[in-house]
Formats: structure tokens, sequence, C-alpha cells
DNA sequence: ATTTTTAGCAGGTATTTTTTCCGCTTATGA
DNA sequence: TCATAAGCGGAAAAAATACCTGCTAAAAAT
């Protein structure tokens, strides 16, 4: 499918705030309810709009130390690999997971209560998984920009 | 606020999927319709519930070539602090900026169309920022886990 | 060049969902 | 023990979504 500029403003808008209306859509799109109801659908049928969630402040759920592990496997057989990832990806204390160019192999973004929820994730679930080599963790002194709007 | 055990089952199941229905949450929550709403309301407004937004698949829009982006600052002055963060938080290709411990100063993570713009991008528009000394990339060779939800 | 087809949109309506109101129950504290 | 407040359920009102019909303009076909 091909999105053109209304659609571009479109997704825009739901990407910062998908509670609004069709009708303000409308509004500020110049269109009617019903032309933004069906540029809606169509944008989710063809799968640009995935999901539809609500954002959580961490600092409200005792979730604000973040920290970045970089990762480095024993050895790269392909049997390593995916169980190395299909079993880092069930923790719920990493948000994000990439495999990555470079002296490591995984960046993960682990987001935890505090350094002392940190060293425990460590100790008894991450270094608890087979196939890793070696670790180094950057820990977040003040997190700058953090959204999940892409311009386009 | 406090929240209880049912407070953390609708924040996991507003987090997956912000469109359900009150009336679907309350039959998998056991509760009311107006029970959900007023706890929704709640979590609101105490900013538990920071907003609510679509997500865009990056494959969809060209923006699925992903990188982290190490940065040296050159001299760390409060000025060229804040100075170098407001600008790069208005790159639309920085989606996330950590100010972090360790050898560099900022992790990045941009996302743009590929390589050759993520080149542009560097070329254009972050180092023409002032006060950066120096970078180093790392590509993403496979996004295994990338998800918004904290786990409560 | 003319007709046919299709895509996108507006207006109206039915359906669904959200929001509000009211009263009941239970826990809390004076 | 009584007063107060918090949380909940049910019902009604308000609002938003989903659907239908028909119009128009652009694209495709003859």
């Amino acid at each position: 499918m091909q999105t053109d500029g209304i659609d571009k403003k479109l997704l825009a808008l739901l990407q910062d705030d998908s509670k609004r209306t069709n009708k303000e859509l409308a509004g500020k799109l110049g269109l009617s309810v019903t032309a933004v109801y069906e540029r809606i659908r169509k944008l989710e049928r063809a799968g640009v709009i995935s999901k539809y969630v609500a954002l959580v402040k961490p600092e409200k759920v005792d979730r604000s130390f973040t920290a970045f592990c970089m990762i480095k496997l024993v050895q790269h057989t392909k049997k390593n690999v995916t169980g190395f990832e299909s079993q880092v990806a069930k923790l719920t204390e990493v948000l994000e997971v990439f495999h990555v160019s470079g002296e490591y192999d995984y960046i993960l973004k682990v987001m935890v209560k505090d350094m002392e929820a940190y060293r425990e994730f460590m100790l008894n679930k991450l270094t608890a998984l087979e196939h890793i080599g070696s670790t180094q963790s950057t820990f977040v002194i003040n997190p700058v920009k953090n959204t999940t709007v892409l311009s386009i």
C-alpha cells in the first residue's frame, strides 16, 4: 500500500495519542469522520499500525533504573543463538534485545527497580542462561529522550 | 497511590492492547464495567498510565535499519551538556537518548531507512551538532525483542 | 473520445462503548 | 457504635465507532 501526506499526518497524530477521536482527527486533517475511519482501518489492515498500547511511567511502578547490557556468546552455533534468544526474550526485565555487529553480540535494555535489583537480575536470571561468554553493563544516568514515534 | 493485584493485571492488559473495551477487561478481571472504568481513570490521574499510542511497524514505513550510536562529548560543561541534549532530542531519527556511565557519555538508538540513510544522518545531522568529541556506531543485525511493556 | 470501473469521501443511521448517576456494601476511624 | 469514605454494581445518558448508501472524480478500458 502507499501512504499519502494525509496518512503521514494521521500516523503522526495516532503515534502521539491514540485516544484522539475520529472527529478530532477529521478536524485536524480536513476530512470527514468516515474518511478518517476508513484510512485508519486501511493502515491497520495493511499492518502499518501494528498495535495500540498504554505506556506506563517507569518511576510510578519502580522500574526507573535502566541499564544496557552487552553480551558475548561463548560460541556461535545456530543452536546456541536460537536458544539464547528465545530464553532472553522471556525475561520481563529485558525490554529490548538486539543482535548487533561489533565487539559484542547482543545489546539488552534492562529496566528494574534499582541497582540491587539489577545485581539480582544479573546473578539469578541473566547469567543463569546458557551460552553466555561475557557481559558488560552500562548504566543510565539520565534518560534524555525515549519515544516510540517513527517520524514518517 | 497504591496498586493492588487487579491494577497490575489491568496495566498488563492495557500495555498489551489499549483498544480492549471496558466490558472485555471487566470480564477478564471479574469486575463490573464501572469498576474497570474507575480504576483506569485513577491510574491515568495518578500518572501511572502516561499516554496511549499507536505503534507503527518500522518496515512498513522504511525505518527498519536500526543502529546504536555511542557518543563522547569534547568537554563536560553544563552548557555543553544541556545544549547537546536539547539538540539531539530534536532529531526525529533518534528515538532514544540516554546519558550513561562508562567509556561513552551517550547512547542513541537511531532508526532510518538503510545504511545510506544512516550515513547521511551521521554526516548532516549528528556530527553537525556542537560539542561532539567522538562517536562509535553499532548496527542491529536482528531485533530479537522490542517491547514497551513494563512487567509489574 | 466515450464509457466503465474503481477509489475515496460525505452524510446519515445503527450499534457499541464510554461516561455519569445513584444506591448498596464494606472497610476505616473517631 | 456510629459516621465517613472508598469501591463496586446496575441503569441511563452521552459519545464514539461501525456500517450503509450514494455521490464525485480519477483511472482504466473500449
